[in-house]
DNA sequence: TTACAACAGTTATAGCCTGTAACTGTAGTT
DNA sequence: AACTACAGTTACAGGCTATAACTGTTGTAA
């Protein structure tokens, strides 16, 4: 068979695949990601549970694709938005948005991680995309003025401000307080970038 | 009975409600808040799980009593801090150092909600405990100048832009880049205080 | 001081999950 | 057309939460 060519197996084995994926984030958006279970989906597709360990060969190995699927998405995001017009400020936006649309991707990447549960390094190299844009975009900033903090520090600071607003409103700690997160991020960004 | 004395049965129902939480904060920071077991815990104490039963109604009365507990912990840490000399700094300065000693209570409160688990109205009450320090602080800093932003708006700011770098270094983001958290903490706290 | 009721802890069981082993039948492939 | 690779099955071991029904002890009140 030639490599590039996908035969039918090859083709039914992605498939489903995606398939699994696709109901995992559904039952991961209504009861979090603990709940994730392979026998669940299973049942879902019209199979029995072992049948899944065909494609997955633990829950674990299934939660990996998921994270570096979502860093993957977020990483294109941030990437695409780091070389249009908008530059930080774009970028800034993007993520606000992406991680209110996705809470759980976003809660998953940079939420309460699973202790004992180490990410593969291809998690770090995504990791490291989704910041370079970031860098960049503060390489470029930079003026001449020596008393000014380095491109890295700022670009650090701006992650971390952005990711202590993002962060308390998907895990839902602005309930109940009045006030405009959207606001705040957008005073945030400003400070950020002004 | 007299209802200010402590019975016998009444102590000792105490004393191993009291162990359970203990080594339930044992079995969290080994292996999460998902890992929490009943069962675990009955076998270290030399029981059987549904004698725990008799302690805790389920695992989830369990959760609450321990974020109950965290919660309570932190606001009392907070208010003791800002009470003191060191006034904001301090409260910046006591909220990381017990986040890093207590990565799990941190997480429990501020890291990803159970989808479906609904806080007791207790919760709200000792979050607002933690908040209100706050509050006072910037309160008491505040000027004349109208354009400067409201005590309010700054107390949000501290609060997000701490929990910012503190979540990222508690949930271990950090680790593999070349800078010192401390440091990006310590200047944070400056440029919110200054 | 004794009688009894309240209650701690037990075993048995139902129901959910992960994961493995052994088997069967079908569908690509040669 | 024959065969083998593999998808999916049932059966099972072991872990968890939680309930039900039972037993034995102990605080307590008459």
């Amino acid at each position: 068979m030639d490599e590039t060519t996908e035969g039918p197996r090859a083709r039914y084995r992605r498939q489903i695949r995606e398939e699994v994926q696709v109901r995992a984030w559904e039952q991961m958006s209504q009861d979090g990601a603990s709940a994730l279970s392979l026998k669940a989906i299973a049942t879902q597709m019209g199979m029995t549970a072992p049948a899944l360990y065909r494609y997955y060969s633990s829950r674990d190995e299934l939660l990996t694709e998921l994270i570096l699927g979502a860093y993957a998405e977020l990483a294109d995001l941030v990437e695409r938005e780091g070389a249009g017009d908008a530059g930080l400020a774009g970028i800034a936006e993007a993520l606000r948005g992406w991680a209110l649309t996705h809470p759980q991707k976003y809660l998953l990447l940079y939420g309460t991680p699973v202790p004992g549960y180490h990410a593969p390094d291809a998690a770090t190299v995504l990791a490291q995309r989704i910041f370079a844009p970031i860098l960049a975009g503060f390489a470029a900033l930079e003026g001449g003025s020596a008393e000014a903090p380095s491109s890295p520090a700022r670009s650090l600071r701006f992650w971390t401000r952005l990711h202590g607003v993002i962060s308390l409103e998907v895990a839902g700690h602005f309930r109940g307080v009045e006030f405009d997160p959207a606001q705040l991020y957008r005073d945030e960004v400003a400070l950020l970038l002004g």
